[in-house]
DNA sequence: TGTTAATATATGATAAGTCTTATATGTGAT
DNA sequence: ATCACATATAAGACTTATCATATATTAACA
């Protein structure tokens, strides 16, 4: 499950709270992995009952008490396995894939409208993308690691790419249909 | 949910069992959405609770008898509905970046391993996708609509470029650890 | 004769993720 | 004085997906 490997991952940068981590993945892989917070302190407590990691409650006196997990020994071992094995091709889905698959029952017209907004959510994609820099930064110098920084950057260049060519080709199709260089509706072409 | 959904599509190009919507599946958008056969057979029959489809029984002699179902018209608006929806961008996952995020952990020749590997994937990938339009021809024949094989044809154009684009920046990524173009592991580069 | 594959449907157990709500405290703004 | 917001954790209900397994029939194959 990738969301226990990703908190491992986070922890191997050191101890954190559920909170903490709700925070660091909201602002660091949100947009290739959200994650929900009654899930992560689910996972967190599944992560301590596997030996992965370790609680600690920190009590505080003006604020309600934290309880800090700890990667353990066992966590970075799992963690370590998990990063160099192959995902499995069915953890992959698209499910804007299955809205273009299926579009040929729409008429021109409304075709055009859910491409149109397919594009207007890719640029939107790339508007945050450009945010994501300033935003890990703080992150980044308390992290202050810059090998880590490197591949967090990575990320951001894949989803950029990856983004990008998505768009040139969808604004590609867009153009075709509008130049209707596809079979329409109900006709023979 | 994006199966039911599918289902709907499929549907709505004639009636089919659940045996035979698992062959759709696989032959046509399995590089996209793979669908486990009960999770098939038990959204036919929340379709039928929702009143978007309907059970027929047809008896066979020789082999099992089959459960055909038919979209209803309810079933085909919801399908409308739902092909006008925009996804919520929650929806869209890439377990592979979170490998990549936190590569840094691994060493030099352990991080151009797993990239290797996701390059092997990915090429494989591709050559797959050579395959889709032969095995898909026998059911675009079948269903004989042009208009409908040409949006099949675009999530395969989508899927191509999506996985070439990714797979060039894959590359050049190799390329840059090789040339240790990258913070090295404990280093303050 | 026994085995495997294809046809056809379905349940049970489990895992993973979402959405809503509850609880408790402190701070700053209106 | 109250309202919203930040800090902090967590359970309940539900949805969706996966994995293993069960059942029943026929045909091909060794």
């Amino acid at each position: 499950m990738s969301l226990e490997h990703a908190i491992l991952g986070f922890l191997n940068y050191g101890p954190a709270s559920g909170y903490d981590l709700k925070k660091t993945f909201d602002f660091s892989v949100q947009h290739f992995w959200p994650a929900d917070q009654s899930q992560i302190y689910r996972t967190l407590s599944r992560l301590e009952d596997k030996g992965w990691a370790e609680q600690e409650l920190v009590e505080q006196e003006d604020r309600p008490d934290r309880k800090v997990y700890h990667i353990t020994e066992a966590g970075q071992e799992e963690l370590h396995r998990w990063l160099t094995t192959p995902l499995s091709p069915k953890a992959l889905r698209e499910p804007r894939l299955i809205q273009v698959f299926f579009a040929g029952q729409l008429d021109d017209e409304e075709i055009i409208e859910m491409l149109e907004r397919l594009a207007v959510a890719m640029r939107g994609t790339l508007a945050r993308y450009d945010q994501v820099p300033q935003e890990s930064a703080e992150y980044c110098d308390a992290v202050g690691q810059p090998r880590e920084e490197f591949f967090w950057m990575l990320t951001l260049e894949w989803g950029i790419n990856a983004t990008r060519s998505q768009l040139k080709w969808l604004e590609d199709i867009i153009r075709r249909i509008r130049n209707k260089e596809h079979p329409s509706l109900g006709g023979e072409n």
